[in-house]
RNA sequence: GGCCUGUUGGUGAAGCGGUUAACACAUCGCCCUCUCAAGGCGACAUUCACGGGUUCAAAUCCCGUACAGGUCACCA
């Protein structure tokens, strides 16, 4: 019997030989030095902030050299795969600018010329190399099962050796081919592994393109590559499908760094290049003091969709993502404030290479304040009216009920060289905004919170002299300010701040009580924006409306 | 247990043989024609986990120790 007459026993029903499948998927027509990358999602669960930050960085280095970025379905353990997984993982994802150039686009469909993309259609093409390594036997059929595999770890922890099935302990590889086709027939499972022709005494050499050099021993354990319902294990998809898809650089969590000498070794054997491997650290959490990876199940801020509950705007999100990549982008986002992520040339060597880059959220905050204090108003109401119709819906029908109106408070101390820095995220604008609305000014109990000035008289006297002599809705910022400042004489207020510190009980108070007084009568707010503007808005009635309920 | 990787201020993080050890966040001062949010200025590691070694020179190179993380599946 030939090794080719063999390989069908043990695979049968393979459409396509593996040289037909090398023609199908030629070398891709890019232009020199064009990263092919891709993200791999398993539709297990939903993806979470790590899941982004490796895809993201993907795409941000294919992106930057004009490559391909595409999306391929690992699923191949159909028993965790979940119902909708994929449409959940693009919906997931979608919001953070993930565009792919080809790859699964919906539960079943898919668009590009190196599909399937989905694992489990991919099934022959597994087996067809999987073939070709049968006939030139390095890889066998192994029965060991899971009580056989029990044993033999049982065994070797008694005895103290290294654990796995290599060596001696793979008795599999010895089996006749007569043997195996007995046990075959007589319908025993069975599944496919690769003969390793590793030795673990010796060493090879990962170039990692963000680690750097790294010395492993070769792997001698014969993993399996085709599991028992014929599809096969990571390992192998993984080399399969990113030498036919073309794939020049793996990006992933470093867990993968002590599987990657099983990789080269199957590169290598089947005959392919290898690509360059980016191994990124993984997101931890300083929890109390300890560090420890970014949990889906502890840690809110894993989930994607807070984000987007939070009000948290997805370009902030990016941002962020983008000064963990390379910690160089911050001071050059500080260069550039309206620069783009696509404009920031990323570089590998200076991605974190130890083993953990904290996910620290108030950072990420402070990064969303600064983006948002660069908005046009027109662009922050907008995306206002956007997140309060999903999150806040009475919030939305005031502020589209008043657009012009909403807009304006926006915009003050916005749209200027230092805006106003006063929200990291849209949840944040209600609170800080609430007060200019009636509707939710006047349903409300208040509480005012008066500062230094909390006789009752006094505040009255202030209130009233100012409405009644020194408001005028006309006055530009200036006449306004020297009008207060003349309400303070008026009342034995200092004025001028450098004079009052200067004699502080020369006078009563000076220009901040007392202005404080009108901004807490009008908002019940000790903290507010600037007062003239909102005297402005608010409008001579309501400013007196608002001060006779007091 | 084996094999990898890492350890720089309150926190994150640059630096990769000669620097006053960047920068950011936090904190604390001071400054600003109104509060707050900012902004400006200044303070904040005699020292880079520890112990040894190489060198004229080490946070940077080597060895050891401690601690932390990853990985050892028919899961990816």
């Amino acid at each position: 019997m030939t090794n080719k007459e063999y390989a069908d026993i043990l695979l049968p029903g393979v459409e396509h030989t593996w040289e037909e499948y090398e023609k199908m998927y030629p070398e891709r027509d890019l232009k020199e030095g064009a990263i092919v990358t891709r993200y791999a999602p398993s539709p297990t669960g939903l993806p979470h902030m790590g899941n982004l930050f490796q895809a993201f960085i993907s795409k941000v280095f294919s992106n930057q050299t004009d490559g391909v970025f595409f999306i391929r379905i690992e699923d191949t353990d159909t028993e965790r795969t979940i119902e909708d997984g994929v449409k959940k993982i693009l919906e997931a994802v979608a919001p953070f600018d993930m565009k792919f150039d080809e790859g699964a686009i919906s539960d079943t469909e898919e668009v590009g010329e190196y599909g399937p993309y989905f694992q489990t259609k991919r099934g022959d093409i597994y087996k067809a190399y999987a073939k070709k390594l049968i006939e030139e036997d390095k890889a066998y059929a192994s029965f060991a099962s899971k009580e056989v595999l029990d044993e033999i770890r049982k065994e070797q922890e008694l005895s103290k050796q290294r654990l796995g099935y290599y060596g001696r302990w793979a008795k599999d590889r010895f089996l006749s081919k007569e043997d195996v086709i007995k046990r075959i027939n007589e319908g025993e499972p069975y599944i496919i592994r690769l003969k390793s022709p590793g030795n673990f005494y010796e060493k090879v050499v990962l170039n990692d393109a963000i680690k750097g050099k790294i010395e492993m021993p070769e792997n001698d354990i014969d993993e399996v590559i085709i599991k028992s319902d014929g599809l096969p294990t990571y390992h192998f998809a993984h080399v399969i499908d990113d030498h036919l898809m073309h794939t020049t650089h793996i990006i992933r969590g470093d867990e993968y760094v002590s599987s990657t000498p099983k990789h080269l070794q199957m590169f290598e054997m089947l005959g392919f290049k290898t690509p360059k491997y980016c191994h990124i650290a993984p997101l931890n959490k300083n929890d109390n003091g300890t560090i420890r990876k970014l949990s889906k199940r502890k840690d809110p801020e894993a989930r994607l969709m807070f984000y987007i509950e939070e009000g948290i705007p997805t370009d902030a999100v990016m941002l962020y993502l983008a000064t963990i990549t390379n910690s160089n982008f911050e001071a050059w986002l500080d260069a550039n404030p309206t620069g783009k992520i696509e404009d920031f040339k990323f570089d590998f060597k200076k991605a974190n290479s130890t083993n953990g880059t904290l996910f620290d959220l108030p950072k990420l905050l402070n990064i969303s304040k600064n983006y948002l204090s660069r908005l046009t108003k027109d662009e922050i109401y907008n995306n206002l009216v956007d997140y309060t119709k999903e999150y806040d819906k009475d919030f939305y029908e005031i502020i589209t009920k008043y657009p012009e109106y909403t807009k304006d408070i926006l915009n003050i101390e916005r749209e200027q060289k230092k805006p106003r820095k006063d929200y990291s995220k849209y949840s944040d604008i209600k609170n800080g905004i609430w007060y200019m609305y009636d509707e939710l000014f006047n349903n409300k109990e208040l509480i005012y919170d008066y500062q230094s000035i909390t006789d009752k008289d006094e505040i009255r006297t202030i209130i009233n002299t100012y409405i009644d002599k020194y408001y005028d809705e006309n006055d530009d910022k200036d006449t306004w300010f020297s009008k207060m400042q003349e309400l303070c004489e008026e009342l034995s207020y200092a004025g001028n701040m450098k004079e009052y510190k200067e004699n502080p009980d020369k006078y009563k108070g000076n220009v901040a009580d007392v202005s404080t007084v009108i901004r807490v009568s009008l908002t019940t707010s000790s903290q507010t924006p600037d007062l003239y503007e909102l005297l402005r808005l608010i409008g001579k009635e309501r400013i007196k409306e608002r001060f006779n309920r007091i």
